[in-house]
This record gives C-alpha cells, structure tokens and sequence, in this order.
DNA sequence: TATTAGCACTCGATTAAATTGAGTGCTAAT
DNA sequence: ATTAGCACTCAATTTAATCGAGTGCTAATA
C-alpha cells in the first residue's frame, strides 16, 4: 500500500499548489514544474492512480484534482517540508511575549494574538484553569460603602462589594483571610473552609453576621471563579479572506458558530498530547468544520498541562508555517511559565 | 419649505417599511396601508415632489424610493415613535449591570455587550480615561523572584515585575508608595513625584538603587496606563447579517475598519453633546461608512463626561429602539456611577 | 381642484440558451 | 514505460430573451 516514490513527489506537488491556489489543480499545471519533467499524460495517469487510492478528488468530471482529508492527512505526516521561522521572527515573538509580561492571562491572550497575527488565520487560547496558589487576598475600602475585592494568584482578580465598612475592618478581614488562604490553591478551598473563617472573624469584630456572610460569599465565589478556564478567540473575521467561505451563508454559520465559548471549549477539549497535532476536515467529527483543519498545541504550567494555543483554517492551510508557529509560541509560553512558577 | 401633515405621514410610512424590508418600497405597498386611505397614484405624486425636495431618492427609473440621509435626518428629528423599552427589559438590564458589578472596566464592558444583545446592532465603548483616585498600591511577591504590582482605582490593574525582593521590601515599598499617591488622582502623578519617592525609599532600605528605578518606572508606567480611555467592539460581526453588506468585499473593508480600534477611536471622539444623537450616512464623514449610522450617547462619571456608548449600523436601523436602549443603558450607567463616586 | 383609474414605458432581475475552455481518459505511437 | 494526440465532459462565462415591479403621464371622476 505504500507510495512510489513518484507518486509522494506528484502529491506533494498538488497539495502543495493547491494550498496556494484554492483552484483544482491539473495535470498540466504540475508537468510544467521543472523538478519532474513528466508529460502531462503521465502525471494523469498517476493522478488517476492516486484518485483511486483516495488521496485525491475530483470535483467533477472535466476539473482537476483536489487533496481529499487523507491526502491532507498524508502529506501532514509524511510529506510536508519542515518550515522555520525567521531568526528574528522568533526574537520578536519572544520579545512581544516577554518584554510586557504583564500577567498571566494577558499573557496568553497575547500569545494567541501572535499566532494569528503570525499565521493569519483564526486562533483561541485557553487560560489556564485550577491557577497556582493565592498569594494574597485584599480589601480596599474606595469611599461610599463600598470596598474592592482584590485576590492575587499568577492572575489577579478584582470585584466592587457594596458594605459599609470601615478601613480598619477591611485590614483586620484582610489579615483573617490572609491567614487562612494565602499560599493554598484555589481548588482547594472548600466552602467549608469558608465557614470556619467567618466564625473566626465573627468573633474578633463586630460586624453584622449577615453583612460577613455577604463579602465572604463573594470571597469563594471569586477564588472559585479563579479555577474556570476561560477561553479567547482571534481573527476570527479571516475566515471572509479564504475562499472556501465565500458563500456569506456558510461564513456566517462558522462565525456564530466560533462565537459561542463553549463551542470552543468543546474543540479545545480534546486529547492532552504531546507537540503540535492538526484535526483534518471530517477528522473533527463536527459537519460545520468538514471544511476546516484545526492545529493545537497544548503548553504548560510547570509539569503538567495547563491550556490549548489552536489555529482553525481552511483545510488547505499553510500547514507547515502554522505547525512552525504553534511548536515555536507554545514552547516560549512554557518557558515563560516555567520561569514564574 | 415645510412638510405637508400628509407628506408626513407618507414618508414615514417609506421609512418605516424600509427599515423592515431593506428594498425600495414603491408607492402600492404604501397606498395599501389602512391608515391612509390614498390610491398609489396620489402617493405616486407625492413620492415625486417627496423626492424633488431631496428625501428620498430612486434607485432607477422602475425602482421604488429609498430614503436619502436627508429623510433619515428628517425621519429622526421630526417623525419617529418614541420606543419604550418593556418594564421587565429594564429591570433585568439594571439587575445584568448591577447585579454582578465586578469592576468599573468589566462594567462598561458589560453595558456595550448588553446594548449589542439588545439592539443586534454592531457597538463600542470607551472606559474613561483619567479614571477616580488611587485607592491602593500594592506589592505582593509571587517567588522566583518576581513581585506583582497592583494600583487599584475604580479599577485594578496589576502587572508582572521581575524583582528579587522580600516580602518586609514589599511591604516597606508598598507604604510608602501609598502615603504619596493613595488619594491622589493618576494625572496628578508626574515623574518628579515619583523620582521623590525614590529617594525616600533609597534612604530607608537597602535596596539597590537600579531595581528600585525598576520598579518605580513600572508603577509609574501603570499609573499612567490607567489614565488612557480603552475602546472596544462588541458583535461587528451583525454587519454580515444585513443585506446592505452582502457584498463580502464592502463587509470585509468594514470590518478591517471597525478592528483597528484607532478608527473606532476616531468615531468616538466626536463631541460631547447631551443625549443620544445619530450620524447619518456622510455626515459621519467618512466614505466608509456612507451607507452608516452611527447612534452615540456619553455617560458621565460624577460630573464630567467620562466616555461614550455607540451603535454602528446600516442607515436604515431601528433608530426608535436603538436611541431608547441608549438612552436606558446610559442613564443606568449613569446612575451605577454616581453611586460609586 | 384634488384624486384616481388606466396605460405605456423603463429597466433591473431572472431565466434560458449558447459558447468557451480547462481538464480528463483513452488509444496508438515511440 | 512514456507521451502525443484527440474526442469528450461539464462548470463557468457570456449572451439573449423574458418578466414584472414600479413609474410618469393623461384623462376621467368626485
């Protein structure tokens, strides 16, 4: 069942314009590259051949040859050829995502930006979820009764709690929680935790019970908050660049479709493998991405794995500069987050 | 050079079916409505002078009339019916806006996304730049030699400094830095102030002095950050819904418009005016968005403007409903505002 | 005098037919 | 085993024919 020699060369040779083109590709088209130096009679009797063993399509009768997923799948195995990036590419992809590491999350936004950018196709990110340990809880009265709930891991979250007191209690809760939750990770906090904390501080101030019950419930549901994985879409308005999706109709299917998060979530949900791995077409098992290919890459926090950096393109993407670029940004993430944690 | 009752009332009726039906309405479709009681040949004749006068404008020779920004204009000052938005819309407005108030930012995040769910229409926000007071500076080490800053306002922002410190460093930094700034506003801040902190702090701990410009810079660099307004978009993809864009190239060019946020930027600079107001076609000035409106309302924080809500969508938009969910959400913004302030 | 019925006319949109051309498969020659 | 040559296929493009919504104008009507 292997291929001749021959044979990979010729479809490479289609994949690869194809790719370029989004046109059926012909026998002629292909005799003419210098490299072979067949007769267009040849390369059609290999093409037939190769239409045979399912590596290509033929649209309709008088139309030239289009890869079919298991032509795809092949040449992604076996025959695509190995693209670096640019020196300097690196450098400053580097740069962008180190020089104004701001925080995590923005972090990993900002990663999926690149790779978009990169590779000019629609991307998401994952953020990571169950986030390292808390390292801080704070109360901020801002005037008006009302105070800000800061809680610090690698991420920071805030919200605007409506209570009515006073800054020496803020610093007194602060400390309790403090004592308590600091350094422990999120997942780890149970709600009964949460209680003994109140009884704590219920008898070291004087604070309404109900008013505590209140801030503390907004304490958990923050912490917990912190566990849930978010994920980000980019581009994704380049879809109505390729024309597979010309028809307004069926770009517009996919857009709302990338729109919903948990659509995305689903996607993103898949196995935890190692390197950079790409879904084919029917290959997602999901009819609206039959036209699409999907590459990921999982990346790290310390050992264990911790998001999903994706690009989401027509199946005949660039796939050797999108698989480049994911292996390049998805290992620098895990440097940088090797580096925090 | 005034309207007839009757011109009146027969281009509202055009404008109203056009809003509807985005096809030219010719003057049958018109003369059927009850409320008239004309023939076609009636409003045929006032169709022509409607149309002589500059209001409306026929496409071709057989064609029914569309309205021309001039009735748009009209139909905005003079005809529309006011729109209310249902009791139970508003109060789940207030209690999505209120409800969750995590943060000032996320809030006005939120207030664009709901105007979007609720009118269809693509929209912006602006956050307001030079935002409240700083509330708090703080400095919490995360290890590995890093230390998160957080400037808290009526936002939070944090940020990532590589800085190996102890915690006492932290904490020593962190109050002085809050005896200077806490209770001053972001603009008062100058790099004087801040290189006069330094100074204090070099006095008071032993810290090398290159670290310590370090991070003054960071904090410096934050504050600052926090002064600048930020823009964002929510549903730009609602243009490929409307048959005005069916034409992929024109949404493509909007699009790629709308994403750079310092177009959007452009649009939200303009005036700042009282209440809702709407830009029609060209006199949003802009070739690109000719076949536009743009519906705009600012939102004050205490007592001065503080930024801007707005909806982008085809001429022919529900004005009636898109100026009352302005109306509603900033007014709820409003009213949110003033109470945190 | 204002309105309306009636009719010829216009012109984009739709449908149908004709043409083109890229590409194939097969056969016979090299 | 390869290739030149040729008949054939079929989507895409071009061209022509038809349709119909809507108009403007005129003459009749209230």
């Amino acid at each position: 069942m292997d291929l001749s020699d021959r044979k990979k060369k010729i479809l490479q040779a289609i994949i690869d314009e194809y790719i370029g083109t989004a046109e059926p590709v012909g026998s002629r088209a292909i005799s003419k590259k210098e490299s072979l130096g067949l007769s267009s009679a040849t390369i059609r009797n290999e093409m037939a051949d190769l239409e045979e063993m399912g590596y290509l399509i033929q649209p309709h009768t008088s139309a030239g040859r289009v890869p079919s997923d298991a032509g795809y799948r092949f040449y992604v195995n076996s025959l695509m050829q190995r693209y670096q990036l640019g020196v300097e590419a690196i450098s400053r992809l580097q740069e962008a995502l180190e020089d104004k590491v701001v925080q995590l999350e923005s972090m990993i936004k900002r990663a999926g930006a690149l790779t978009s950018a990169l590779t000019d196709y629609t991307t998401f990110v994952t953020t990571p979820g169950r986030v390292s340990k808390i390292k801080k809880i704070d109360l901020v009265p801002l005037g008006y009764s009302s105070v800000m709930l800061i809680v610090v891991t690698l991420a920071v979250r805030s919200r605007v709690i409506n209570a009515d007191i006073t800054a020496e209690q803020c610093d007194e809760i602060a400390s309790i929680l403090n004592k308590h939750l600091a350094e422990h990770s999120a997942d780890e906090i149970s709600f009964a935790k949460i209680e003994e904390i109140q009884h704590e501080i219920e008898a070291k101030t004087d604070l309404s019970v109900q008013l505590l019950i209140n801030i503390l419930h907004f304490v958990y549901e923050t912490i917990n908050s912190m566990n849930e994985s978010d994920i980000y879409i980019n581009n994704a308005k380049s879809i109505l660049q390729y024309p597979e999706y010309s028809d307004l109709d069926k770009a517009r299917e996919l857009f709302n479709f990338l729109e919903d998060k948990e659509n995305l979530k689903l996607l993103a949900s898949a196995e935890d493998e190692e390197g950079v791995k790409a879904k084919i077409g029917k290959e997602n098992g999901l009819d609206i991405l039959n036209d699409c290919s999907l590459v990921t890459v999982n990346y790290a926090l310390g050992d264990r794995k911790a998001g999903k950096l994706g690009v989401i393109g027509p199946k005949r993407m660039n796939y050797a500069k999108v698989f480049a670029s994911l292996d390049v940004i998805s290992k620098e993430i895990d440097k940088i987050l090797k580096y925090y944690l």
